[in-house]
DNA sequence: TTGAGAAGTAAACGATTGCTGACTTATTAT
DNA sequence: ATAATAAGTCAGCAATCGTTTACTTCTCAA
């Protein structure tokens, strides 16, 4: 949509290396998902922004959703080891997220991978994948930052305070709402740090 | 996905009502684009759950994204309305904001409509009308909810708080994430009064 | 050096997409 | 009752989708 430039393009000749290939084209895939989702985006589109025939995906991936499993795999592990480096409970929780959320430079594949856990491609085993993923996700989320013995509605605010940042990369990066969408991480610090506090019991 | 049978399955015969036809179509192509996305919705789908023949999509919208535009006009006016309805400001803002995020029943339009605002055609034009609508709408909520003199964050944190909105409403009904997806408007009203009362200057 | 297997390509396949023009059927004014 | 017109259907178009098969090209061990 606004600024897609190839930024995988690959050096003009490059040694043939399969799993870098097979890297190459779940990078590419990531973005194009998490932008247009699963459906607008063509596996031509891929294979031609990755530098290699469309031929690759259904050898490497058996298939246009084995790819799409694949780039979910990897965002699961991205969002929960940048949930790990940011745990709610300690003490500048929100100021870190405020960072990773405003910051565009610094650690932009976890907020791809926020987007690609909102995507759907239609295949139930992926959905409920994603859904055991978001429910581990957000049990973690609560039980970092909750007392020894959780209350009831703990895990429910972890969730919404889980929906509130999902919300907001989206707006931020596929709406493009402004401010929102150009605010920095200082600017987002503030309210960042009151929504945190309101979502989540105080430590 | 889930229980998507067909709603608005019109009665076996029906007198010809070009107007009614019209509005069939656009209140099944909205529910289709909401829950499953622009790309991933078939015209043909559209036709046979409104019960018509394909042609008449082309016949009254002149395309596929012709329909959508109509039925993300309607959803203009329906999340207005409802913004209006629930205005914040008010002393029970968050009450009734968590009645209609959590009431199945009550408003579902409202929430088609706001999961209809995150979702993108392709088309320029379109992304720009939601563009425009969006930022309205934030600029009307920190409005209703600031002092007479508002401060240069408000608008950032109402965007915050449709963001928030916006990311409730999609885990609950595409991801269908538990408890929140399962949540009722009462077990919702706690979490919500905080998170409006972090996110709006107090009135 | 060379040949066997891996890595990648080209072209086309059946299916499906959005869309259209010719057609049929129902409604209404006269 | 009947012609005129609107409402709706039907069949098929061209384009594009994901995928596959047959092929070429590179790489590295023997």
């Amino acid at each position: 949509m606004t600024n897609c430039e190839d930024v995988l393009v690959t050096s003009p000749k490059r040694r043939r290396d399969a799993a870098q290939t097979r890297q190459d084209l779940i990078d590419v895939a990531r973005q194009r998902f998490a932008h247009d989702g699963y459906a607008a985006t063509t596996v031509r589109e891929i294979a031609d922004q990755a530098g290699v025939n469309v031929a690759l995906i259904s050898r490497y991936f058996s298939s246009k959703e084995g790819l799409f499993e694949a780039c979910l795999n990897g965002a699961f592990t991205d969002v929960r080891r940048g949930a790990e480096e940011t745990s709610p409970g300690t003490e500048d929780f929100a100021a870190r997220l405020a960072r990773r959320l405003g910051d565009p430079a610094s650690d932009d594949r976890m907020r791809t991978g926020l987007l690609l856990l909102i995507r759907t491609s239609g295949d139930e085993r992926i959905d409920q994948m994603r859904g055991e993923f978001l429910r581990t996700m957000s049990e973690k989320m609560a039980a970092g930052a909750g007392h020894p013995v959780r209350a009831e509605g703990d895990l429910l605010r972890a969730q919404m305070l889980l929906a509130a940042i999902v919300g907001i990369v989206m707006l931020r990066n596929t709406a493009g709402m402004q401010p929102l969408g150009s605010a920095g991480a200082d600017d987002l610090l503030e309210p960042v740090t009151d929504l945190v506090a309101a979502l989540l019991p105080r430590v």
